[in-house]
RNA sequence: GGGCGAGUGGCGGAAUCGGUAGACGCGCUAGACUCAAAAUCUGGUUCUCGCAAGGGAGUGAGGGUUCAAGUCCCUCCUCGCCCACCA
């Protein structure tokens, strides 16, 4: 008997499907398309580790699940090789970022090859290629155009380790996402993308999105919408005003004091007399603290009197102005109104200052809360006595806009995507600086603008990229007048790059533009999108892009995935995270050479649980996988090798398979990898115990056919060697997915369960067609119910197929 | 503080619409094969009482709805993740 060798067979029939280029696909319209993809990865020097091997585990049973539905599949592949880690190793050994990152590409092809991941390698794209980058560079001048991208000089957050500027998405509790290093503020001039312009359009979306719900949250938060006004306090001295965000103008009967932000314009000038100097000490203090430090104090809050005052513009009362760090610079206008009975912020504070507390909204009987926040009937209020918070909200604000004091306002807590990097490895931004035309994109026949080779890419820390050192690139002509100009010589946030490369895999090739509309409206937008990082950032961009994109005529959709399957983390055996330098790093291509093969590997990923939770390495379970599929290959040998002259009654086996079917595939339509594995095992253990003998030649080649064709898209290898000697035609990938006939799924002795007031007492086994009645009685009849049912029963009530419940 | 999840054997997990809780795998265990071991095959494995038939308990805790609750409702506990002074 031939023995399963993962080591022979695997290399075999990677180089049959590299050879028959059977997963290079094209538009075809005939063709239902299934488009799914994972998140790209970035090529490190490390390889792939188990994150990715699951990751494109789940991508390729989906794209074989649905190649062997005869569905047109584009499962393509590319490479995300802009970053610091790659100019970072460059920095320390002099070496060529793009050689690196050619060198780690080529590793990465070959293991994506070795797991035999099904892959339309003719559309492979590297966002460091200047083909590709070409048209990233397109998309900011039309960006440009729309008005989309702009330079606006602003505070930012600065790394001083990497040195360069971060985008919000990139700092994490006040830490550099790349090094963990604490970020300062630094004032630059900056390019961003006016990602606010779309807030609206990207939250309208959301909801529609098949999208697990914790995503679909992270983004609405981060998005952060909040429908109020802006309110004037004229202020008592001078004809000066503070304008004012809230969400509750309703309450703004209750406004006893002003808080402004220590950054706000206006602080330090309404500082008086004896309060001065406390007031720009204050100031002084607050800002030089990064906003991390401020955060972070959430207990006390501290501030000070400046004193002036405004009018409360509905009451006309005066109102004390405040500066305190609890209030935000960055976001709605900088300034609040304190109404400290419905606001615990401002509750803490008018406390600790002995500020006046004026209840403006009807607290309900039973709330014992110091502080109602909720809505209610206002009181105190004057003429908006007696009405409900929305009421009044609509009504004092159209008061405050009659008499210009004030108008409905929505803010947003995203603010614009600041894409300019500081840094050389990146692609360049196609601006052009020009004395007399300022800032001016480089014309589309003049791109690439292409990253020229240079000595030192360290950045020097003066606040610009490395590039600048290239004399020669940076000093250009304008494309407006022709006169000498400047190269722009910040780089591009990598998520630019990763921002459309969805759109670029369905037209990898166009050298005349970034896409073909007539592909990319078939391709996409994707079916399937696989992944486990990025809730915010990324997945806000490619949607953010795609907006625009459509809104520009270039796409017929707006949102460019349909479903997004989020999957956790493979940790350590012992349930902590793999580190290098913990030492528990599982390396997926050893489990493959250890000799379990890429069959096993791949199948026990996603039989370790649901593919959305966390699972923790277990060296074991693989072995039992390993055993699985040597058990499907000895079934097939032995079947191979018996005699061939069975006779006898087939119907057992047909409802197991059958049944099979139907739970395999309807797991499978779930994402339920890990119960369509397991009901394949109970599969072949049932067909253990029906022996070859007993059953004809012909069922048992149906049986253990679908069994092939089933455990196909987890164990490819092995399938289309178990394919080949059950004398299967061409690819399994292209047989057909078997089907099943629901009648073969009814067995024809159905067990019924019997309960007495609940309690389990028996089961009674009947023909399929049994009639209920006859059933019930059946069930009444059997000993151990009999022993528990004492006269006659209340209610009997039959379950089809499953119970029959006796009350009694 | 807010939001979203989750608590089921020794372990990972299953139970898709309220219908036999613990599928499947790991581990453990008994047997077959073997001179022996490994591999492989077959059986057992929630706890508990019982030789067995069978009984009792049981899905974080407590209550409720129902003929029937892991699943629905209420109160509470614990853990995880994300956001976190956003007015």
């Amino acid at each position: 008997m031939r023995r399963y060798n993962p080591a022979e067979i695997e290399p075999k029939w990677q180089a049959v499907w590299e050879e028959q280029k059977a997963n290079e696909v094209d538009v075809d319209t005939s063709k239902v398309k299934t488009y799914v993809s994972g998140m790209f990865p970035y090529p490190s020097g490390a390889g792939m580790h188990t994150g990715h091997a699951f990751s494109y585990s789940i991508v390729d049973a989906i794209a074989r699940f649905y190649r062997q539905h005869g569905h047109n599949v584009l499962n393509p592949m590319g490479w995300d090789t802009f970053g610091l880690p790659a100019e970072n190793y460059a920095i320390k050994t002099g070496t060529a970022p793009a050689k690196v990152t050619a060198e780690n590409i080529a590793n990465f092809k070959k293991q994506f090859k070795r797991m035999g991941v099904s892959i339309d390698w003719s559309r492979e794209i590297n966002t460091s290629d200047p083909e590709y980058y070409k048209w990233t560079q397109w998309v900011f001048t039309k960006l440009f155009e729309r008005g989309l991208a702009y330079q606006k000089e602003s505070l930012q957050w600065w790394c001083p380790v990497d040195k360069t500027v971060l985008a919000n998405e990139q700092v994490e509790g006040g830490h550099c996402w790349r090094c963990g290093s604490l970020v300062e503020k630094k004032s630059m001039k900056q390019w961003f993308f006016k990602i606010t312009e779309y807030a609206d359009a990207l939250l309208d979306e959301i909801e529609d999105l098949d999208w697990p719900q914790k995503i679909k949250t992270a983004q609405t938060n981060w998005i952060g919408k909040s429908v109020g006004a802006e309110i004037q306090f004229k202020l008592v001295e001078g004809d000066g005003s503070i304008t004012v965000f809230s969400t509750r103008p309703d309450t703004i009967f209750g406004a006893s004091f002003i808080v402004l932000a220590p950054e706000h314009s206006l602080a330090l000038g309404l500082a008086k007399g004896d309060f001065k100097e406390a007031t720009e000490s204050y100031i002084k203090e607050a800002v030089k603290k990064s906003e991390m430090e401020r955060t972070n104090d959430t207990k006390e809050k501290t501030g000070v009197f400046t004193g002036s005052y405004a009018i409360n513009p509905v009451s006309g009362e005066q109102v004390p102005i405040w500066v305190a760090d609890y209030v935000l610079g960055g976001y709605g206008t900088g300034a609040v109104m304190g109404v400290p009975a419905h606001d615990e912020r401002d509750f803490a504070f008018a406390e600790k200052y002995h500020l006046p507390v004026v209840e403006v909204i009807e607290k309900p009987a039973a709330n014992d809360e110091q502080v109602y926040h909720d809505e209610g009937v206002l009181i105190n209020s004057g003429k908006y006595n007696g009405l409900l918070s929305n009421e009044a909200r609509e009504k004092i604000v159209a008061w405050l806009e009659e008499n210009g004091l004030g108008a409905a306002k929505t803010t947003y807590k995203m603010r614009d995507w600041l894409i300019s990097r500081q840094r050389y490895w990146g692609a360049p931004i196609p601006i052009v600086h020009c004395e007399e035309h300022g800032a001016v994109p480089v014309p589309e026949d003049q791109l690439p603008v292409v990253l020229p080779e240079i000595e030192d890419y360290a950045p020097k820390g003066d606040g610009k990229s490395a590039l600048a050192s290239a004399t020669d690139w940076v000093q250009t002509t304008c494309p407006e007048c022709g006169k000498p100009a400047l190269r722009e010589t910040d780089t591009m946030d990598g998520y630019a790059c990763s921002s459309w490369y969805l759109l670029r895999y369905g037209d990898p090739h166009n050298a005349e533009r970034a896409w073909d509309p007539e592909k990319i409206n078939y391709w996409n937008p994707l079916d399937f999108y696989v992944g486990g990082d990025h809730a915010v950032a990324h997945l806000l961009y490619v949607r953010f892009w795609t907006h625009v994109f459509h809104d520009m005529g270039l796409v017929n959709f707006k949102e460019p995935v349909k479903k997004l399957v989020y999957h956790g983390y493979i940790n350590a055996e012992d349930g902590t995270k793999m580190s290098k330098s913990k030492g528990n790093v599982i390396d997926p291509l050893d489990v493959i050479d250890q000799g379990y093969g890429a069959d096993a590997l791949r199948t026990y990923v996603l039989f370790m649980g649901p593919i959305e939770l966390d699972a923790s390495w277990d060296s074991r379970g693989i072995a039992g996988i390993y055993r699985f599929l040597n058990r499907i290959w000895t079934l097939v040998q032995q079947y191979e090798e018996a005699s061939k002259e069975f006779t006898g009654h087939d119907d057992a086996i047909r409802v197991v398979q059958h049944k099979t079917i139907r739970k395999v595939t309807d797991d499978f339509r779930r994402l339920s990898f890990n119960t369509a594995i397991a009901a394949l095992m109970e599969y072949v253990n049932e067909l253990y115990k029906f022996k070859v003998e007993g059953f004809s030649n012909e069922a048992w080649r149906d049986a253990l056919t679908a069994l092939v064709q089933m455990v196909a898209p987890f164990a490819p290898h092995m399938a289309d060697e178990l394919w080949q000697q059950l004398g299967g035609e061409g690819l399994v990938q292209n047989a057909t997915w078997p089907e099943w006939d629901e009648d073969l799924t009814v067995e024809d002795t159905i067990t019924i369960a019997v309960q007495v007031n609940g309690k389990l007492r028996g089961e009674v086994s009947v023909g399929k067609d049994t009639d209920p009645e006859e059933i019930k009685a059946k069930a009444l009849a059997h000993e151990n119910v009999a022993k528990f049912v004492t006269g006659e029963p209340k209610k009997v009530i039959y379950v089809p197929g499953r119970l029959v419940s006796i009350v009694i």
